[in-house]
DNA sequence: CTTTCGAATTACAAAATGTTACAATTATTC
DNA sequence: GAATAATTGTAACATTTTGTAATTCGAAAG
């Protein structure tokens, strides 16, 4: 990320914020009433700056978090999975983007209702703030992350990740989907596109993972994954 | 932060985890019934993994929160400053380390006492909810720094915002001091000492800043400073 | 079945940052 | 106030990561 031509490894269907924003809006004023809303992959659940009107509950698929530098830099802080809410925080506007890897479903949740809930039930509130808490612990170790690991720990971090959320849903045998693409891997954790790839492939050719189609990944080696990680 | 023999930015004062918190629980005890707490700088106010009797608020000082990883290598994730509280969050323990980077003062809440007043009173609950919600905006910002940020970029953005922390506290003439050592500033922004150093010269050679015994930061072209952050 | 398009991979050159080493300055201790 | 330690600054060199571009792969459409 170095020169100025540096851009974000958008798409065509990524659009700046203020645009999509009213589009969104639009969207939206169609599902009022209704509690669900259905996100097309790339599609943006909201954008950067957009009035936070409501709280979303993730009940299928991956929504990528992220914030956008004005050369076009892209951050992923987090991605929300079946069970997460998203939006949470006393903010006058949503402070980042959150747009669909690929096809979801959200429970839209008015961000009054949740609040003024909160304000008279204790329980309530609570849940919240351990909510935001967990929120926190994720968010500071992405951090020491890619602040402090080489490109090679970054991925094998990654990837246990991935690991570990595929084996509390069940799936106990080190093989999971990348669900999201090259570009979103190397957002999350600051590096280039080319880097996860080479690296990805560097991790192949040393037999820790396999990797199919490019989107199925096994482990082959968890010792050796958990020694790259440190 | 490539070879194994990278280390943080450690002095002699800094220990191991486990064998400072023993340490810091004899300390502490004598404090059990008093409210307040004069932590000496480099002095741990809690380490990573001790239990997490205490939240603590900020009177005096400055308080570095970081993670440390078993090479040695070290991420601060925040800087505590006076009004801010460290330690929210409902864990069994601290998960980060608690650090004074001068000597500072810091009143003690008992967690369980917060924690089942926050129980029974929504509104103590939400001001909890808030707290940790701005800590999640802060760390999030710093991930966008790091993650996307070139060393000047990080550097820019870093002075500016002790520069409008020192213009909210009263002073806002773009002069402040850097209470922070380049060790920390480094870890800060995960870069290293020597990275830190030569850009904190580029932007003193480039007449943006200037620099007074290396503790004292004029800001001499704001325009250009913020320029340089994008 | 072929074409087409986006995504992923690979190779190579270039740039930024890290590493190492040492000098200079500032703080601390006796 | 001198001696010692710690921090900061500077510079040459090594390494990683990036940037660029060409190529391969795979899915979807015709």
């Amino acid at each position: 990320m170095l020169s100025g031509t540096t851009r974000a490894h958008d798409t065509v269907l990524d659009k700046p914020h203020a645009l999509l924003s009213s589009e969104e809006k639009r969207q939206r004023e169609g599902f009022e009433n209704s509690t669900f809303r259905r996100i097309e992959a790339k599609e943006y659940v909201f954008c950067d700056g957009d009035p936070r009107t409501h709280i979303f509950h993730v009940e299928q698929g991956v929504i990528a978090l992220s914030k956008v530098l004005s050369d076009g830099r892209r951050q992923i802080i987090d991605f929300a999975y079946p069970g997460d809410y998203i939006g949470l925080g006393l903010r006058e506007d949503y402070i980042f983007d959150a747009q669909a890897i690929c096809l979801a479903k959200v429970k839209c949740i008015p961000a009054a209702t949740l609040e003024q809930g909160a304000a008279s039930d204790p329980d309530l509130a609570l849940k919240l703030y351990k909510a935001v808490s967990a929120e926190l612990a994720t968010a500071r170790n992405l951090l020491v992350c890619v602040g402090q690991g080489t490109a090679m720990e970054r991925i094998a971090m990654f990837l246990i990740g991935l690991r570990d959320r595929a084996a509390a849903s069940g799936v106990n045998d080190g093989v999971f989907s990348l669900v999201m693409r090259r570009s979103d891997i190397a957002d999350l954790l600051g590096l280039t596109i080319e880097t996860v790839s080479r690296t990805l492939t560097k991790l192949r050719g040393m037999r820790v993972i396999d990797i199919v189609n490019a989107t199925e990944i096994h482990i082959l080696d968890e010792n050796k994954l958990e020694q790259l990680a440190a």
